[in-house]
DNA sequence: GCTAGGTTACTAAGCGCATAGTCAGTCACG
DNA sequence: CGTGACTGACTATGCGCTTAGTAACCTAGC
């Protein structure tokens, strides 16, 4: 039987509150060593509870029991872990939405596929989108702007979409800009609240605020 | 013409910045000296724009050109002035959505003017609602439960009034949880992305959410 | 099979600065 | 001369980050 190289108890069960469970864990980029996509996992959670401020560089090793210095090994400082987490966040909520087919569908469609998948992705995710969207002033400048450049993608997709509808007669005449912040706000707003041990499926909350979506524009 | 008792220049102009201009400063109890309701508008500046942990106790008498030890004087800690604002906050919107008349009104009106109030509301005061939304976890334990004991109470008046409408068969038989939550979620989000010089009155938001609100239940 | 030399994956210790909070003291005003 | 309003100077602790070091493992040569 192999002796175990760390001594030291993890104390990464201390992470899995079920609140703080989610797929998150599965979003990092493939190529980075696995403990480097432990950390950030650690620290999603961390920052998810915390706050970045509230989080000290200690805290991120600490959840997987490594030493303070363990962090600086994989990243070359506590803002850069945040920086990776919410550019990624937002990388992967983009590349949910934005699919081929969606613009052979007639709008309403259209509209509650895009809708359905924003919001299951948020729901499926809910604790690194809440880094995402809460701890977004943490950020540096130019890391800000990266990220600042993907939000209006997200919304342009959600606005255009809401348009077409408008412009072939399949919607009412709403107001494209307000319609289209509501529905984003439906689905960002659930990571204040969505817990996946809830009532509440991804599937189903997605079911639900694509219907919404459908009857503020009709 | 009097010397001025400080001599330093005051900063609080630089808390004037549109985006962090609001109806905040009419908020604070009237029993409090005017010093400490300076220093609640300071702090819930500091604190929407850097979070409570990334505010310093220095940062908060900073603004009004006093020294750190100022805020001492009028609050016993830190968290004290969070739990001042937060509560505050909490309280304030409830009693303005809180009106005898209300109960009078049919279901869809009763609707309408809540969703518009609530709305309203965090338009006119979206800094301090802010901090009470996003801030909300540096409370501690106790002053945790005061809040969501607050919170609670607002979302039964809402969750009720969509009941009322269900009930009386002048809404659809709609999941009253879930659209209760999706309404909450429209005027929560606000606080996000709402400035009182962009091109919506706090007006205007209201109707358009009171709109969106009778959709969902009909 | 055994070891020298190199590599991987971390840690122990701590530096310098920032931060929350304290308290004796000061100063204008009545 | 007292009082209310506030400050200067301070302390203890916490924090981000660095650096030299080391245990465990891998590989090559004999």
């Amino acid at each position: 039987m192999a002796k175990p190289r760390q001594a030291r108890l993890t104390v990464i069960e201390v992470g899995q509150q079920p609140d703080l469970d989610d797929e998150s864990p599965q979003l990092w980029r493939e190529d980075l060593p696995e403990v480097a996509r432990n950390m950030l996992t650690s620290a999603v959670r961390c920052f998810a509870t915390n706050g970045f401020h509230g989080t000290t560089t200690r805290d991120i090793p600490g959840m997987l029991g490594l030493s303070p210095a363990a962090l600086y090994v994989y990243f070359p400082s506590k803002a850069s872990v945040l920086f990776e987490i919410i550019r990624t966040g937002h990388e992967r909520v983009l590349e949910h939405i934005t699919t081929p087919e969606l613009d052979q569908l007639d709008a309403a469609t259209r509209l509650r596929t895009l809708v359905a998948r924003y919001t299951e992705w948020h729901a499926r995710h809910h604790v690194a989108a809440r880094v995402s969207q809460y701890d977004f002033t943490g950020l540096n400048v130019e890391d800000y702007d990266v990220v600042l450049e993907l939000r209006q993608q997200t919304s342009t997709i959600f606005r255009s979409a809401v348009q077409a509808g408008v412009d072939d007669g399949s919607f009412e005449n709403v107001d494209v800009q307000r319609v289209a912040r509501a529905i984003l706000s439906l689905g960002i707003d659930l990571v204040r609240w969505y817990r996946l041990d809830g009532s509440d499926s991804p599937e189903q909350v997605a079911q639900f605020n694509a219907d919404l979506a459908l009857k503020m524009v009709t």
